[in-house]
DNA sequence: GTGAAAGCGCTAACAA
DNA sequence: TTGTTAGCGCTTTCAC
């Protein structure tokens, strides 16, 4: 492997300076610099990166952790995340929780363990845990639809609120009165209860009223979907469903099947989030924000703050949009 | 930060002895490790990872390259990659290609400039271009499912041929005769490539002639199951269908959905590989190795590589398992 | 069984 | 604008 000091004997230029044209530094003459890119490509020269990171204190690692990869809402949010983080030279590390807390917390300490230089967590954990996590560790965080208080952080949120509300909306502006609600647990996904509460106050402002019977908790992965399909299918009233999520849905379509219902001609479904492009055809509402611009927004905070800006923290908003594909329509 | 030195001057113990004890070195008198330990942790002293890795040459992290973690395949051999590694203090770093030779390529060389210890390809890549990858990066690697004849690596292989071979029996035994088979694109795809002369050899030792317009191709996913439904509804004839993979199977059925078909019911699925827990009670039947199992061989073997073991280099097959939940067959 | 010293490859403060 | 020097925190000879 050839090291600066390679170099440095080979071209007669110090180590130091070498080093200030890697890290374009501006105080190197121009000709020295372009002598040393020589040497550099004729040698194949590649920094380490250990050493360098043993210097700076950090790796450019990042952090990802997800409640669940398989979750469209997560994965598209991970490929805007992506993208920003390895064009700025970090590498991404993605991390599945499967919601679990424990393994969330050994994640975040795992990170401090390695240096990682930021980390943006997509957690199950609540905010309380979150925060106490957060503390005890000292690299940049961004987060992305969390609410938490103690901590100062850098934020991006959907607005989720809007996502449950249009979902809801659509399907009440489709003549449906009945409208069961496909939520997730309240206590673990804040992004849940807020999409749950603009559900209600879709309902509550078209002169609905809200009804408990009628909102059914899971744990928004498609096997939940599933078991809540059941239950919905008991009341034959239900005509319009709204899911919290797009997985909860197909779970729900996928119950239908095995008892003969098809749900896509059946009911009316509508999500509180887009769903996965494939799915762009089927007779589906959704309506939620993009997505992948959330994860490159959120990235792109993070590198600032490993870079050490400091400017304020802030909180953007991302609004949501309704989308459906009327080409379905007629299928009603 | 609490560093050695931190420890050294506290204890009046040389950096030399505490490092010894950390890493286990025999000869520490047994007094001095038990006074060392009682400081570490009194001053909860946390081993600088990257200062260790740039004294070692490479970090503890290992890559592991999946096609889909979509894919059950992949995803179910990634937990036992995963489980066996945390548990010998590696990172596994799990990244998702998309089957995109490109992108692979760009992850091997990143694991090389950020020395990682280790690497598990599990990549859509044809081995010669893997080869070509490998050949540049000088840390241990392990293959799963692969065939590689320049380079000398431990491998470990599931029977997918024989998977191929009993999902096309099982139905054969049901007496179908026209059986379609959905296939990989068998220029990027190995292990799709022998389920498939696994299902052509069930069919012969059987007496059915292959017809090779019943075999259809596509890439593993969902979508491609589903455009491959299509053709397979125009040919009336066909009562049986053997899948590749499990996500094409998927693909299948939702196809069968739009137009009215129920696949679990009008036709008899069987796919090459283990179908997700949740599916296990649906009237699929399946036939493969057990994923999980090959996942904690590959890396262990990856481990004795990483610690230097001299062994020669081992391949170890593990054999299919048909699985048929019979409660189910009564639907048939 | 233990400690002193060298060095991994890099960056950064200080001199020149 | 460039070079010299001093570390970053650890492991690893080499003495003792």
């Amino acid at each position: 492997m050839v090291t600066l000091k390679d170099i440095e004997s080979a071209s007669g230029i110090s180590k130091s300076t070498i080093s200030r044209v890697i890290n374009n530094d501006p105080n190197v003459k121009q000709e020295t610099r372009e002598k040393v890119w020589e040497y550099i490509k004729k040698m194949n020269y590649k920094p380490n990166i250990v050493a360098r990171s043993m210097v700076k204190g950090t790796l450019p690692l990042v952090l990802v952790i997800v409640g669940d990869i398989q979750n469209n809402y997560f994965a598209r949010t991970v490929t805007g995340i992506e993208k920003v983080l390895s064009d700025e030279g970090y590498m991404p590390v993605v991390y599945n929780s499967m919601y679990d807390v424990e393994k969330e917390k050994r994640l975040i300490s795992m990170a401090r363990d390695f240096k990682f230089a930021g980390i943006i967590p997509m957690t199950g954990a609540n905010s309380a845990e979150l925060e106490e996590s957060l503390m005890n560790i000292s690299c940049p965080a961004v987060l992305i639809n969390k609410d938490i208080r103690k901590i100062q952080l850098d934020e991006v949120l959907g607005d989720d609120f809007g996502s449950g509300y249009m979902a809801a909306k659509h399907l009440i502006d489709n003549g449906h009165k009945c409208i069961a609600h496909m939520s997730g647990n309240s206590e673990s996904s804040a992004v849940s209860k807020k999409r749950e509460s603009g559900y209600c106050a879709a309902l509550e402002d078209n002169g609905i009223k809200v009804d408990k019977n009628l909102i059914f908790r899971g744990n928004l992965d498609i096997k939940s979907g599933y078991e809540i399909a059941k239950k919905i299918f008991e009341n034959p009233n239900i005509t319009g469903i709204c899911s919290n999520n797009f997985l909860m849905g197909m779970g729900l379509i996928r119950y239908g099947r095995t008892v003969g219902k098809h749900i896509l001609r059946d009911y009316d479904l509508s999500c509180c989030e887009c769903v996965p492009e494939m799915y762009e055809n089927e007779r589906i509402a959704y309506a939620g924000p993009d997505l992948e611009e959330i994860g490159k927004k959120a990235a792109g905070f993070l590198i600032k703050r490993i870079k050490n800006s400091k400017e304020p923290q802030q909180k953007i908003y991302f609004a949501a949009t309704k989308v459906y594909n009327p080409k379905n329509k007629s299928n009603k």
